[in-house]
DNA sequence: GATCAACTGTTTTTTATTTCACAATTTTTA
DNA sequence: TAAAAATTGTGAAATAAAAAACAGTTGATC
């Protein structure tokens, strides 16, 4: 099986939308220039667009329409897939407005919380529930992807029942390290904002390339 | 020059945190028992503590207190370091209200918008500013990390606005993604949501190791 | 239409990161 | 006190990721 790195998805992902901004203005982009809009090189950009079995054109580039129809093709689900927010406090209520229309193939259809002020309101247009209902609503609504926006401490309950419910995929926001077996065969991101915030400390007064 | 990569970085910022919570359990710690804590392995926990120049004793393992203040004192600025974040919507908001009081040696003094009801408000006990003030602001208050939680397309004029005004460090919320020449020596973590919820997306179809 | 210049796709090389393996050390046990 | 057991620190090997190099194409130019 030819397995493609984390990284590869994550700047396939980005060149889409580099990419969706260019389309209004040309029709043809070469390696350098989308590596440039990326962040990138050249040689990367080439060989993680080897992935998708399109090839470009030698003195031409690649065609921005077709090149955005076979990342998608790759990138996203064949259906739209339901996904499912747990902890609306103040990051919650972020990722819910962020999220939303933002990706056509990803659908938030619903956000779990303990507190009874939340449980039965809606939150940028998603119906809240208490955390109870989870696993049935998951469950119902066939979802595969959960994220977790909650207390530390609740995190590691939250992803069990996750999981026992039939999750495929978690991004836990909590600084707590969730450790899944891989026979769980569940992909998990974790974005440790704490360790982020300590790095920038640290290379704040390291980062100094030249001296 | 000894340079450390930023994933011990990382591992280090998360260490610290998981042996704050054994300390009220224990004393001693072993490598293996901090890799379980911290979804790490054995080798790779020992690995990223030969940095520090600390060193645990053989059947006996780490002191748990010792080794916190040993990270502390290899991580953490000296003094107080002072951050500011631009941007206050919905994910500014949710960033202010995680950092408050979480790092000791982090300080967030100020947050900037250009909407004129947050302008001469407090956000989360923070003070918020116009956009305008930022660059004086962030010299007087000798500001070396700022935080962008703006919208996508304000990115890359909040960033040349930090880097002219003298600061060492961006986070990077925005989906944009920013650019710094190395000459400017200034560290850029970039974290890029929306590329993690694709990426959540394509390995809950993908992930599976075992077929 | 032949030549040149510039770009692609892929192989090779280099660099970075993680894992392995083991001597050295320390505590425990006899 | 000697032997056994378990853990550390670190060099070496393995793996993963990125960069470089280059043959093969293609469009542009003369």
């Amino acid at each position: 099986m030819n397995t493609v790195s984390q990284r590869t998805i994550e700047r396939l992902s980005l060149y889409r939308r580099r990419l969706m901004v260019e389309l209004a203005d040309k029709d043809y982009i070469f390696s350098h220039q989308l590596a440039k809009l990326a962040n990138s090189t050249a040689a990367q950009v080439r060989r993680d667009l080897m992935h998708l079995g399109y090839t470009g054109v030698p003195r031409k580039g690649y065609k921005i329409k077709d090149l955005i129809s076979c990342i998608s093709k790759f990138l996203d689900p064949t259906h739209i897939e339901n996904v499912v927010i747990v902890g609306v406090g103040n990051l919650g209520k972020a990722l819910l407005t962020f999220f939303k229309g933002r990706r056509p193939k990803l659908s938030l259809v619903a956000c779990f919380d303990i507190d009874e002020n939340k449980v039965g309101t809606e939150i940028a247009g998603v119906p809240c529930y208490h955390l109870n209902e989870m696993p049935q609503r998951i469950k119902e609504l066939k979802v595969n992807i959960g994220i977790i926006s909650s207390t530390e401490n609740a995190t590691k309950a939250i992803s069990e029942m996750m999981i026992a419910a039939g999750i495929r995929s978690i991004i836990n926001f909590t600084c707590y390290p969730l450790n899944i077996a891989d026979s769980e065969n569940v992909f998990l991101e974790q974005i440790d904002i704490t360790a982020s915030f300590e790095k920038a400390a640290y290379f704040s007064k390291t980062h100094l390339k030249k001296l």
